[in-house]
DNA sequence: CTTATGTCTGCAAACGATTGCGGTAACGTT
DNA sequence: AACGTTACCGCAATCGTTTGCAGACATAAG
């Protein structure tokens, strides 16, 4: 893999390779003959700039990385393709790293983009507490950073966002109204920050209707797969507990719940509604459909490369916060509940 | 973002940049307390090699690109992590590009790995057909490049493949075993090399039957979505035709017959059996669970990363073709055919 | 004819890291 | 005392590109 350099130009034509530099660049200190042949010999030679060598003279790599939590779901893939769109335009490369849930990996995501000299990095986070020495120590060396959906606590940064607390707050009394008294929340891990606030929409549409909130029996906390899900189905229904509705943190726990219940002989969604959070084409495909509170992802992906972007040119810039508006997608899973 | 570089350790030390270089390499020429020296001045400075410079010097990247054909499924994600495992310890990263199934944006992906100066890259095409010029183009310019199940046909390249062929051919071998008469075939993209082969299987396995093979009504053609799925029941049901068993080219238009389908009424996989290749854990969430042809994607990465790390380092050795072994995973959806 | 002005081009430094070569000590050998 | 050896370190070139500066040349103005 050999490149044809401004050199090979330059003494492909006798001249300088300052000259060849500054016609590709269309100075005006050059004759326009000149720039012509340059260019026809560029085409000839079939020159590409190596931007490697302008990186290292300028210090950016035109490039933006983007670290996701996991890409089982196509959340993440069509987070990614708003983002591109608006990347892409400005001249600016997007390189994506898949955590897998794992906080170790996500630490070794950022180190990867660290060493890669991006020159920003979006983010969804594993962990809202793991990794936190790392991000302070980035954020300290003014890396712009941006964070979306999954983000930190504690922490002042750029970031897209959902209302989870009101959202899931609407979701639940939505069950609530629709008749469902004994609903079972399925908590995400403890260390994802949406989680607790989506726990706590949950509290507070329970308490805004007078049912007891039974966090023993009532609250389950799970992992993030569609196996996860399923294993608490089996421990629901193994313990007896009466329960007409289940409230997910994520689609993928829903699914996972709602597939092993139908196995277990429990009618959705007759006998137990079900309704997620961060709902994707996934929540489309499964039987029946899943109702679930449908974030805007493309647009989240468009707004956060627009933040990287000012962070970018400018790193002083304030840290602004964007609400953008999840929809609430009423599907056959949660049975007759009226619509708004 | 402010990068501390060689320079600076060697003024914080005043020694020359050189020997701190050379410290920093493990070189012998220099004083084991000189190298003590430095490597505790880089720590406290918190020095980072600029891979930048030093690909300027060696003409490499350590950047290993992937092109996928979509990211909604988690066939890509999957084979990812599987590549991501083998070049990672070989200290290289990777770089990953979706074309949403649009060989325009395969092309532009192409050209964004050129540009970026990626050693190597591994792809999956959306059209065999369509970018040619360009692979040959990268070809002959010894850009090391490996493929994996959407392979080029006509080029001889490195590649890790099913045989698609076969393991459709026996796919609907037991579909017929199982007393499936009328089997309707859903076929890929013309311009999909893979659709083509498992066509082919699905023919040779109705003749071998002696099954009548009727393109004109019982093979349809249709695009990649779920919706596309979708859309070909919607045709199958309101044209009338008699069938008892569709097998599809994906398990997302498997996916998207098989919903609508059971929404129109037809009981799956009483009246109609359901089947389909390059299953991925998609199959498992939906009902009924489907029977797929599911191909080892972790071991198909970790082979294309060996034969991308092999053309890497001898642009100039034969290209192998590995043939992975896809399990027929027989579930539900396909109803009650004999396990083999 | 001299000077000013403008147009064009080349030299060389710079970005960060590596490395061949040459230089400088210290030390040992004869 | 002269020389060789060894260990250590710095100079400068290199990778591909950009760019300030200066030189060259031509043309116009004086």
């Amino acid at each position: 893999m050999k490149h044809v350099t401004i050199k090979d130009i330059a003494r492909y034509l006798s001249i300088s390779v300052s000259t060849v530099s500054r016609a590709l660049m269309d100075d005006r200190n050059v004759r326009k003959e000149t720039r012509e042949k340059v260019l026809e010999a560029a085409r000839i030679l079939g020159y590409k700039p190596n931007p490697v060598a302008t990186n290292l003279k300028y210090g950016h790599t035109n490039t933006v990385g983007v670290i996701v939590p996991e890409m089982v779901t196509p959340f993440a893939s069509t987070v990614i393709n708003g983002i591109r769109s608006v990347l892409y335009g400005n001249g600016i490369k997007v390189i994506v790293a898949d955590s897998g849930e794992d906080p170790d990996r996500e630490r070794e995501n950022l180190r990867l983009m660290e060493h890669f000299m991006v020159d920003g990095i979006i983010v969804s986070m594993c962990s809202y507490k793991k990794n936190k020495e790392d991000y302070i120590r980035l954020l300290e060396a003014d890396l712009p950073m941006v964070f979306y959906d999954r983000i930190p606590h504690g922490l002042e940064v750029p970031q897209v966002i959902v209302d989870d607390y009101r959202k899931s707050f609407f979701l639940v009394e939505k069950m609530i109204l629709g008749g469902r008294k004994r609903i079972v929340h399925i908590q995400g891990p403890d260390d994802i920050y949406n989680s607790v606030e989506r726990a706590r929409g949950y509290r507070d549409a329970l308490a805004k209707y007078k049912i007891p909130y039974d966090e023993g029996t009532m609250v389950i906390k799970a992992g993030m797969t569609f196996e996860a899900g399923a294993e608490v189905a089996d421990r629901l229904v193994g313990s007896g507990i009466q329960f007409d509705a289940v409230f997910a943190f994520t689609d993928t726990l829903a699914i996972g719940v709602m597939n092993r219940l139908r196995e277990l002989g429990k009618k959705i969604p007759e006998e137990v509604a079900v309704a997620s959070f961060s709902g994707t084409e996934l929540s489309t495909i499964v039987y029946p459909k899943l109702t679930t509170v449908e974030p805007p992802l493309l647009q989240m992906g468009e707004k956060a490369a627009e933040l990287i972007l000012e962070k970018i040119k400018n790193p002083a810039c304030p840290n602004r916060t964007e609400v953008v508006n999840a929809e609430i997608r009423m599907r056959e899973s949660s049975g007759n509940i009226r619509p708004e």
